[in-house]
Parts: structure tokens; sequence; C-alpha cells
DNA sequence: TGATAAGTATTCATTTTTGAATTAATTGGA
DNA sequence: TCCAATTAATTCAAAAATGAATACTTATCA
């Protein structure tokens, strides 16, 4: 048994993932011809066709998922070990790549990365708002704050706190359409929400009222467009409450009514904790976060 | 972060494990320069200095041993993708590589695989006789037969019996030093034993006999050369009674005492059964070996 | 039907990688 | 101390991999 050349395993799951020779190209920054030659060689050697070419793009065969998930356990291996070696290397200047959810991105994070890129002059910041959960082990990201516990291995994780959350309408919505004093009043308004985040509604569910999609009239997929349409008195919606403190004309609604907080974790690798640079920026974010005032 | 060339990786296990790149060199194929070249670039790239060469081969450093399990890791989800692949590819000629215990490998096998090779013409067999247990997970062997259950996930694991073992000497050492009718004369004979196997060892302590290795008088590595050494008549020693069979001048000693005895597996990887070569030596194998009279 | 867009294959000059041969350095033993 | 053996580094010509440019194929849509 002869091994074969590991570096088309890579350009094996940049075709699979980016769906085309081209799309892997552009990913990657291999040349589309390059990756083509490295998908024959691989097929020539495993024994196996791993695409049905053409058409459009290239349509993975039932050999290629096959061998999907060891290539992916490559990648993730590959990755460990980058990380690890980083870990070795121990500088504290460089790039630290860090993810949040969108709404902690854009409102919560900005004054603490400013402070930390003063603070800490030799580090550059890489922040990517998604809410997306992005894979750490395969390295995506240094460091991941999320609503959600992150459920991978090896990760390292920390809850910084619990994002209280209030019911809210901007005063020029209110005195337009008058106010709620009672949850079924609600059925007359226009409610803000996200479109795919199911999270509210299961909220209400635990509290014990029934409420499905078309419960909101303004749905937005994009979390930061919802809580500005908020703002903005599109009508009734759901905020943190740290971020209402900003606006002194959003209104408290039915304030009896508990909804349940969102917990925020802040999640590394483990083999970053070897990494000087990326603990710093962990723990600089995350001492930070606790500090703020969720509630 | 851009990403290392995946294949420094192999060159650097086989350095790591070679313990210098001359003796890597032999174990791959790969010439001596061109291994040092892909340690020195994946140092670079990795910004680590992995090893402490000169003197007598290379010294791997503390960033190296650290690295390690990741590699393993990356060499062991490559032997998953091409054993994955090589079920889809589903031929039926080709290699098959067996590994089996000494005395398995020696005295038991070459009837079973000569019928094989004479039935299964497509067929090749590779045979590694070795009491070391061999990574299936990383494919140093596409079938193992092993005395001991294997404990690695992802391998397929099937009991083909259990062999019986006795206490023998040959007429010849009888004739000389007179027969034994109770344990404790044991004390005054040559007991032949494996060196560094302390099955037989803990097997008495499990049947109330306390012995240590000077119980032993005549010690052997190689449990092939300890049973050969039986049969000239070297002393009394530890048999499996499907062997003593052949050789009529064999004496059973104490046939009270209850030897346990031997299980016996046959072991492959999961992947491997979807590889119709495999399943098939392995079927084969796994239903002569049930056949066989053990007790 | 023809134009367009998006994909894969091919060609070829350039760059990179490789191994045979050789050199240099170190170790262990007579 | 010198010799033999074993090791890593260097040199250089041959082989292989690469990407820019280009050709080819096929869906999509007016």
């Amino acid at each position: 048994m002869q091994p074969f050349d590991w570096n088309l395993v890579r350009s094996f799951l940049a075709a699979l993932e980016g769906g085309s020779l081209a799309a892997a190209s552009r990913e990657t920054g291999v040349s589309q011809p390059t990756l083509g030659r490295h998908i024959d060689e691989l097929e020539k050697s495993l024994g196996v066709t791993l695409f049905e070419r053409g058409r459009q793009g290239m349509l993975p065969t039932k050999a290629a998922l096959h061998i999907a998930e060891a290539a992916r356990e490559m990648k993730t291996a590959s990755a460990s070990l980058s990380m690890a070696a980083e870990g070795d290397a121990g500088s504290v200047c460089g790039t630290v790549r860090i993810t949040a959810s969108e709404i902690v991105a854009t409102y919560l994070l900005p004054a603490i990365l400013a402070d930390l890129l003063r603070d800490l002059p030799e580090i550059q910041i890489e922040l990517v708002a998604s809410n997306t959960v992005e894979n750490l082990l395969q390295r995506d990201a240094d460091i991941a704050i999320r609503m959600v516990r992150p459920t991978q291995n090896d990760l390292i994780t920390r809850k910084v706190g619990t994002m209280e959350m209030g019911i809210y309408a901007d005063r020029i919505y209110i005195d337009r359409h008058g106010t709620v004093t009672d949850f079924d009043d609600m059925a007359d308004h226009v409610i803000v929400g996200y479109d795919r985040n199911d999270l509210v509604i299961r909220g209400f569910a635990q509290l014990g009222f029934k409420v499905d999609r078309n419960f909101f009239r303004f749905r937005c997929d994009d979390q930061v467009t919802a809580f500005e349409a908020l703002v903005a008195g599109t009508g009734i919606g759901f905020a943190p409450r740290i971020l209402t403190r900003r606006h002194a004309n959003l209104v408290r609604i039915l304030p009896d009514i508990e909804i349940p907080g969102l917990p925020m974790w802040l999640t590394s690798h483990r083999e970053l904790r070897t990494s000087a640079r990326i603990r710093l920026v962990n723990d600089y974010i995350g001492d930070r976060l606790t500090e703020l005032e969720l509630g």
C-alpha cells in the first residue's frame, strides 16, 4: 500500500465544499487547473471516481461523500497541529481572529476592542460578525462569543454573563398605536422579530404563550437590522436590556413578563490556551464582558 | 493563517519515528535530502524548531513531541480515508496484509493461507509475525489475529476460538529426568517459558500458584523458539494443545491442572469490511480458524 | 435560436521539487 | 590514533507541479 499525496485531500475538500473547481479556486487561491489535476490524481491513486464533472460544477459521487468524513478529520488534525505549534512559537504579537453573534459584535465588542488595541499594541484583531457557529476546531476563528454553549470537545468555554432581555417599543410607536397593558393586546400590534432564530418563539412557549412565526408582522434575518427597526419605531420587539439603555425613547412593555436571558459563552480551542497571544486576548475580552451590566 | 503543506507532516512523522533522516528515508522510500528539506520547510512554516540535528540522528524538541499527537491523528485519518475509498473501489484483486502472533503465524496460518492462495487466485498475502500489537487504525495491517481483545474503537472483532493450553515435556526429557506427579515437583525441573510475556505467570496466579520469572530456568523471547526447545527435550513447558498433537513424543504433564485457554481474536478495521477483498480474506481465515480443533 | 455566463479541460513556459552523487562531520571500536 | 560506519548537508541535472492564457462545454435566458 503506497500512501497518497496528502495535499490532494485539501484540494478535494475545497472542491467538495465549494461545489466547483472554480469556486474552490477562488476560496483557496490555488488555480483551477491545478485543483482539477489534484482531483484527477486523487481519483487515480484511490481508484475511485469522486466527482461527476461538467454540467454545472462538480457533482460529488457517493464515494466522495463516503471519504469526506475522514478528509475533514485530516483537516481538523492539521489545524490542531498548527495550533499546537503556534503555542510553542509563543509570540505575543500577531493577529487574533474573533467571531461573535451580530448583536455582540456590533454593539458590545467595539468599545472593548478599542481599549484592547490601545492596551496591547502588538496585537491585531479580525472580527467576524456571524450567527452561524464557526468551527473552532478547524480554526475558522481563534475565539468565539456565542449565545449557545459549544458542544465540541477540546474547547475551553467560559460563561461571561447572561444578557437579560425585555420587550420594548419606541415612544414614537407607542404614541401612534397606544400602549400595551396585557399580553393579549399584542395581537393587534406590529411585532418585530428575527426570521430564522426561533429562540424567542421557544422562550414564549416556556412561558406558556403559544405563538408562531405569523405572530411577528415584521421579520428580519439580521438581528442588528431588527433592533434598529425597533429603535426607529417600527413596532414592538425583544431586545437585550443593555442595548436599550442607550436609547432613552425606548419604553419597556409588560415588564412583568419574565423573559429568560441569553447566556453568553466565550470559547477558544484548548490548544490556543498555550498561545500567549490568544490567551491574552481571550482573558481581556472575558474580563470586560463579565464587567458589563447585562441585566 | 495560511495552511502548510500536509505532506511535510508525513516526513516529520517518519523522521520522528525513525529517529534519523536516514532511517526515515529507508522506511519511506523518500530520499534523505528531500526529507531534510521537508523538515526545514515545516519548521519554517510553523515557526518552531522540531529537531536538534547532528550528533547521532535527529533529536526531537519538546515542540516536536507536542505536535506529534496531531500529526498521528492526521495519519490515522488518512488511513481511514484510503480504507473508505478501498471499499468503494470494490476490487477483489490485490494485497491483504495480515499480522498474527508468532505461534499463530508460524504453526496455524500457513496451511490456511496455502488453501486461500489456491482458492482466491487474484489475492496476494503479506504475513507479519509479531507479538507487538500493530495499529490497525493506521493500517499497519489490514487484518490482525491476536490473543488479546483490541481496545481501539472502530475495529470489528470476532472471536475465532480459544486455544487450550497444557503442560508438556518431550519423552527424551522425561526419560532423563523422571516424570512429574505433583506441582511441587516442578521446582526441580527445567521449565521453559517466554521472557517477556507474563501471561503464563498470571495464569498460575489465577490458579493459586505463586511463581515468578525465576521459576523458568530456560527463558526465551521468541515463542516459536521456546516451543521448539520444548520439542527438543529442553524441559517442561506450556504449549497450545493443538500444536502438541503433531509431536507424538510430547507427553502431557499434570493433566489435572486446568490452565486457562487463550482466546483468539480476528480483527479488522470497520471501514475495511466494506472492501470486498479484505472481507473475503477475513471471512475465509475466520471460518478456517473456527473449524480448528483447538481443545 | 443565439448571446451570455459559468463551468471544466488543455497548452506551454516557468518555477519548484526531487534524487543520485558527493562532501563533511561525528561516533564507536580495534 | 586511525579506520569504518553512520549521519546530515550540498550540488546539480532531471522530473514534476504550477498558473496564465486559452479552448471547449453546457446550462440559462431573452
